[in-house]
RNA sequence: GCUCCCUUCGUCUAGCGGUCCAGGACGCGGCCCUCUCAAGGCUGAAACAUGGGUUCGAUUCCCAUAGGGAGCGCCA
């Protein structure tokens, strides 16, 4: 999907909630990005107001297709959609240019030609002399350009006065206007920062709240400074707090996954993992489980804790398996039919899939635990399971177990109720408690140890192929005892 | 180093000056249920970082300290 500019107006036409969600394509779509989306589109939804998504590609070097396309397969497998957009920046230079070029006719910006070493060796020393690093405004005053050097567009920072950035999460913080240096606004090849492409963008979008990662806090005095030049109106801002992984550093790939997609493939539920995101930094009371419409009603980012909160992947698969257990059935049975394919396994080759969810659904974590647990409903097992074979197949069972295959071939009705009768009949019979004849027969059927109530497993896997299967294990057992 | 942000059970959090010997959830322990695994029910352990103020009274307000995080790029 290509984004076309459908000519951005000033938005300063009504109070009408306008966000955006501005992600740079250099990677996947991670999951702290799908947290900030989430909260912006969020806030957007809860006023009724529009929610823009907007792809910040002035980075040439490490902006790619790929990456564009997994931010939008991720964020529509999440659900979260955009009213406007995709935007791209890079489609936008002749605007960034014209304002530009404002800037630097009204002398709110200089032409700066210093060169990236000099500007290395100058960060070097003053970091030696314990000074907080930054631009000293050397041509700042510059009258002539340098023969053969393309400079870059610095902004003309105020050197007095302070800048208070309102912020709906942090309040009002105030960063003093001595600690700002020039920013670069355009770069020698022309194209725009990230500091003033945002800007601009933003102004020309008419957004309303910029809700974004707290990492941008700092920057964002500077960003009112570009904006008070270009005379545009300063939008609300809402710094979120980041996602730490479990130690509390900044989540990485070493913490496990951070690409939503990696999510999806390993049977989570959109609807849990945006559950489980929103309760980071934000709660109602004592409420755990959202529904998109509780979250849409009930979200408000002034209520955001303005701490970082770390990544807990067991409440996640707590949650997962939440919806996995209420969700409607027939959601989860496409949802999961979608996850057979995906991890190879046809979903004709066996009962119907509601059914399949129905005796697994409180039973699994993740969608994948269901296709793994219920494969031998799908294909046949090999009895591989050594350890249970051993355990629960020994000679001893082969008398009753025949006996029970008896009872099973000759039922009428092939139901729960019925199969569990027979296995109760003959467990009596034989002088055994139910579990003695009913784990047998589940390993000879499934193959392992674990499975749903023994007569729901056996209805799944159908009469036939759970007659084969018996009879096959009572051949194994002979084998083994010849 | 400088600037800014943050600080309640291991984790996510409730709390918005007295209702708190701090509540919920995940996880963890125990018991019950039980044909396996789960689910479920009951139950237990577990926190206001520290030090000063303000106040009749602080988890709640202020200030330090400590700890954590972020920014300080012709990255976003």
């Amino acid at each position: 999907m290509t984004g076309r500019i459908r000519a951005p107006h000033a938005g300063l036409a009504a109070m009408t909630v306008k966000t955006r969600f501005a992600p740079s394509p250099t990677g996947f779509l991670h999951i702290g990005g799908v947290r900030t989306a989430l909260f912006s589109w969020l806030y957007a939804r809860h006023h009724g107001g529009s929610f823009v998504l907007r792809i910040e590609d002035t980075d040439l070097e490490r902006s790619t297709e790929e990456s564009i396309e997994a931010i939008l397969v991720g964020l529509r497998w999440v659900g979260i959609d955009w009213d406007e957009g995709p935007y791209r920046q890079t489609e936008r230079r002749g605007r960034y240019a014209e304002v530009a070029a404002g800037l630097l006719a009204r002398g709110d910006a200089y032409h700066c030609y210093c060169s990236r070493e000099e500007l290395e060796a100058m960060r070097q020393a003053q970091t030696a002399r314990g000074e907080n690093p930054r631009y000293n405004g050397r041509c700042r005053d510059r009258k002539a350009a340098v023969a053969g050097v393309e400079p870059v567009l610095r902004l003309r920072n105020p050197h007095e006065g302070s800048v208070t950035v309102h912020d709906l999460v942090r309040g009002d913080v105030t960063f003093s206007n001595s600690e700002l240096d020039d920013l670069i606004l355009v770069r020698s090849d022309g194209m725009p920062t990230f500091h003033f492409g945002v800007v601009v963008d933003d102004a020309d979008m008419g957004i309303t709240h910029v809700i974004r990662g707290d990492d941008h806090l700092t920057n964002t005095p500077r960003q009112i400074n570009i904006l008070k030049a270009i005379g545009m109106p300063v939008p609300v801002y809402a710094h979120l707090p980041m996602i730490l992984g479990a130690d509390g550093a900044r989540l990485s790939k070493r913490h496990g996954a951070v690409n939503v997609l990696e999510y999806r493939d390993r049977g989570f539920l959109p609807e849990a993992l945006l559950n489980y995101l929103v309760r980071l930094g934000w709660a109602h009371g004592d409420q755990e489980v959202f529904s998109r419409e509780e979250m849409i009603s009930l979200f408000d980012v002034s209520t955001v804790n303005g701490a970082p909160a770390r990544f807990d992947p067991e409440k996640l698969n707590w949650l997962n398996q939440q919806y996995l257990k209420t969700a409607e059935t027939g959601r989860v049975t496409l949802a999961l039919r979608e996850h057979m394919r995906r991890r190879g396994v046809d979903p004709a080759n066996g009962p119907p899939l509601e059914r399949v969810v129905e005796a697994w659904r409180e039973r699994s974590v993740t969608l994948d635990d269901i296709v793994q647990a219920s494969r031998f409903a799908f294909d046949d097992p090999a009895l591989s399971d050594a350890k249970a074979v051993a355990q629960h197949l020994k000679p001893a069972i082969a008398q009753p177990l025949a006996a029970l295959r008896t009872a099973l071939a000759a039922l009428p009705q092939w139901t729960p109720a019925a199969i569990h009768d027979a296995v109760s009949r003959v467990a009596a019979e034989q002088g055994l408690g139910f579990g003695k004849l009913g784990q047998p027969l589940r390993v000879a059927v499934t193959g392992g140890t674990v499975s749903p109530p023994i007569d729901v497993t056996l209805e799944l896997v159908g009469r036939d192929r759970s007659l084969q299967r018996l009879d096959a294990a009572l051949r194994r057992i002979t084998a083994g005892n010849a």
